[in-house]
DNA sequence: ATGCCTCCATACGCTACCGTACGCCAGACC
DNA sequence: GGTCTGGCGTACGGTAGCGTATGGAGGCAT
């Protein structure tokens, strides 16, 4: 009904800046997001960006914002299991997170666990979702049968294996690569 | 014998310029190790850098070096066990990269790999001392009993975690985070 | 049609850097 | 005691990017 085709391509609003600054950030890091270089990208000058956001860092708190709110969104999602189907769901967690997958969500991750390490409110918003993440694991690990506290350091394990697999470089380390991350898969996930 | 103790707060030489580097990618990653900052960190003009330095990346490349070097000897030492010793000191190298301890070295280790994922050379060389750690702690799980392929699997496991560990923020998820920890190290180790 | 509001362009000043050219000086060496 | 050279300072040009001020085009209602 309202035009929404035509202004779909000629008009910008504050959300396509924030994916844009997104995938900036995924690719380049934090310091990717660069006011000049995004509106570059979208054919128009900075002008446009002034008028949609006050200045730099409130590009940067939408960002940030955005994340937290897609991420919450998705660990609810992912952490959703079929009585049980806990088990099941635990290892499609792990293999969500996984490597080779997903690339750009897990450049995203690291690239804002960088940014936390340099400004306090990320952090904060970081520690939020890391909090929600091992919540919603720790749930699911006591529904299959485990106690409270294992359940809390299998949750952190998991957690802390998946980032980790994705800062290392190992995948020349062996062919057989694949088999060893089945394995550590149901090693965390116990039986 | 030589006038030392006068040159040594007077005259810089390349060694000094790499540590200061070093401590600003600590500090602030990648983009802290800046030409003008670091001069001024030293309280000379950026005329001295340039005398040492052919460029900007030439540093990079002598900090790059630097840590490789000091990695592969710290691996070695760290998994130098005598016979029989060699579970205990699987604990102490899952120990040695806890956070909370030894902050310098993880902040470093977190911003090499930073770095990599935009500069393909960083991110050989972070290959080769990742292919190196997992290799040494390998031998560690065989000497204790372990299977060539579970020994891979509990390397890629062990560096997985406590290089994902550094990522998490997770101090206020439980007070009891530290009994965690050791079940997991415990865990990760195996019997 | 006329005025207003939205969205963007243009142009500017400012800062922080990188890299280079060259000058300066102190001490080693003869 | 002159000369040479290592180590640094000074000065400059150039680029990238932030933020601001202001102008202008096009829709939309009156």
């Amino acid at each position: 009904m309202k035009p929404e085709t035509r202004k779909s391509r000629t008009q910008l609003d504050r959300n396509e800046w924030v994916v844009a600054a997104t995938e900036a950030l995924a690719n380049q890091g934090m310091g990717g997001m660069r006011v000049e270089v995004l509106a570059k990208s979208f054919g128009v000058t900075k002008g446009s960006f002034y008028w949609h956001f006050k200045d730099r860092q409130d590009l940067f708190d939408a960002v940030l914002q955005t994340w937290k709110e897609g991420r919450i969104r998705d660990i609810d999602k992912q952490t959703d299991a079929p009585p049980g189907q806990e088990r099941e769901q635990l290892l499609h967690v792990i293999d969500v997170y996984s490597a080779n997958r997903n690339r750009k969500g897990i450049a995203i991750e690291l690239a804002v666990r960088d940014w936390a390490r340099r400004d306090a409110k990320v952090a904060a918003v970081v520690e939020e979702v890391d909090t929600w993440r091992l919540e919603c694991t720790r749930k699911l690990f006591v529904a299959n049968g485990l106690s409270d506290s294992e359940a809390k350091s299998r949750s952190l394990l998991l957690y802390a294996y998946v980032f980790g697999q994705s800062l290392m470089a190992y995948d020349r380390y062996d062919p057989k690569i694949i088999d060893f991350k089945g394995w550590i898969a149901e090693y965390v996930v116990g039986a």
